[in-house]
DNA sequence: CTATATTGTGTAAAATTTACACATTGTCAG
DNA sequence: CTGACAATGTGTAAATTTTACACAATATAG
């Protein structure tokens, strides 16, 4: 069967195989890696992300995601949690990868690529934590002077979140433990930009199912004070597979 | 004001700025990245991942995602698409990153962090460039022995492709340029891996209005033959804003 | 104790989604 | 040529979901 030899089947041979992986993996170029978080929180109905001055000369007066480098050995995930751990001192935080970001010419010191995580927590848990060194809360609609291409994160992760909250209860990570409606439908307005209705967002939440009535009433109020409630968790577990999203 | 040197504002002292950025990058440890592409196809009304067989000896017989190292001063979609013209030949193909992927120990032959991205196209447009080596399209439905950490990367593209499809008319890089109802509705059917009704689909995307008749129908099925579309690419983007999704 | 502000609640209309059947038109087999 | 077959093309009624909207109840503030 001559024919084979010029045959494009012939020409179908196997490449030798690679035997030595490592000595392949050592040649490839490495380039260092961050997880940058992008961290929100809600305070005074407004919808925050928290962040650090920037401790790049070229960058100064300039704020800053919180991130750090991932360790030689180190899962990204876990690099992005002990951000959000030597940040904020909390490892039960909500935390989820947005996207990378590996423009060679993002960071001024040379090419560094980015995993940039969003996280979502509850501002009132973490005061003490933060007033002790230079981070601040800065409201997402006036950001400005950001280093590096920390604005580009930012907003991508708040589309991010404002896709994500609709499909998933991730808002009850931004409340306290308790909260009334109220609050609860202003944490949605501010994410989404938008003023929803106050009965039809009740009855929505309602019909959800996954709202526990605490039996107790805000305080210091001017005015009739609303329930409290709380998130069933485990609730929200067990009806997760017929959970289809929230529309507004 | 001698109690101001050890009040806690006092230790707020702006540590010192960083001037030489070069030299901090530069003391970072650097991780080797890939791209790895998750190329999605549609032939015979079932949903294809496109792979290769893997180059490495301790991986022999086992299927590949199609990727490679992202070069020095590479973007990260550069290198995908890369990966893409490289092996098929073509450039305008759709692809999106979907998620970073950084366990230490994925790589055998040392850290490796991969980007992986997905890519739609259409089979048709593209044999010719696929048989001439060890490429291969395989059933989503029956894929095992993947190299690597691979077949979860294709888990988490196919979940992703299920998404997206539902709220961005992404289906019609699959497809030839004409196309009838009954293989849009076949594409959707195996990428949601459920029936769908006949009647609500048509009216469904006849309703979104980007569908063009173009006056042809189907040849050679042993029935009666069906009217061919197209994608109306330029309306669609028009009417982008007023989209919200597509519900099944 | 009155004014004020916000909570808590239901319903009717509109819009959307679902379920479902039959005549039409081409191919194929005899 | 003709009848059996297979899938296309089309509409409507019922069910469900979404929207719009108003008023009594309750706490605080003065």
């Amino acid at each position: 069967m001559e024919f084979l030899a010029t045959s494009p089947l012939a020409r179908q041979k196997r490449p030798n195989l690679i035997e030595d992986a490592a000595e392949l993996v050592a040649s490839y170029p490495a380039i260092p890696i961050t997880a940058d978080c992008v961290i929100f929180g809600f305070e005074e109905n407004q919808l925050k992300v928290l962040l650090i001055s920037s401790d790049l000369e070229q960058y100064k007066g300039m704020w800053s995601l919180l991130g750090d480098i991932v360790y030689a050995n180190e899962e990204l995930d876990t690099a992005a949690y002990r951000v959000l751990s030597q940040r904020t001192g909390m490892d039960d935080v909500f935390l989820e990868q947005v996207k990378t970001f590996g423009c060679p010419d993002r960071h001024p010191g040379g090419r560094v690529v980015t995993v940039a995580y969003a996280s979502l927590l509850n501002i009132q848990h973490h005061q003490l934590k933060i007033t002790d060194n230079e981070l601040h809360w800065h409201n997402i609609d006036h950001l400005a002077d950001m280093a590096f291409d920390h604005k580009a994160i930012v907003d991508e992760c708040y589309r991010w979140l404002q896709k994500r909250i609709q499909e998933h209860p991730l808002g009850f990570n931004l409340l306290p433990e308790k909260f009334s409606l109220r609050e609860l439908q202003n944490l949605y307005e501010a994410i989404l930009g938008q003023t929803l209705d106050r009965r039809n967002f009740r009855k929505k939440f309602f019909a959800m199912d996954f709202l526990v009535d605490v039996g107790e009433y805000e305080h210091d109020v001017p005015h009739r004070p609303g329930k409290l409630y709380k998130f069933d968790f485990d609730k929200y577990e067990k009806n997760k597979r017929k959970w289809i999203g929230i529309d507004f």
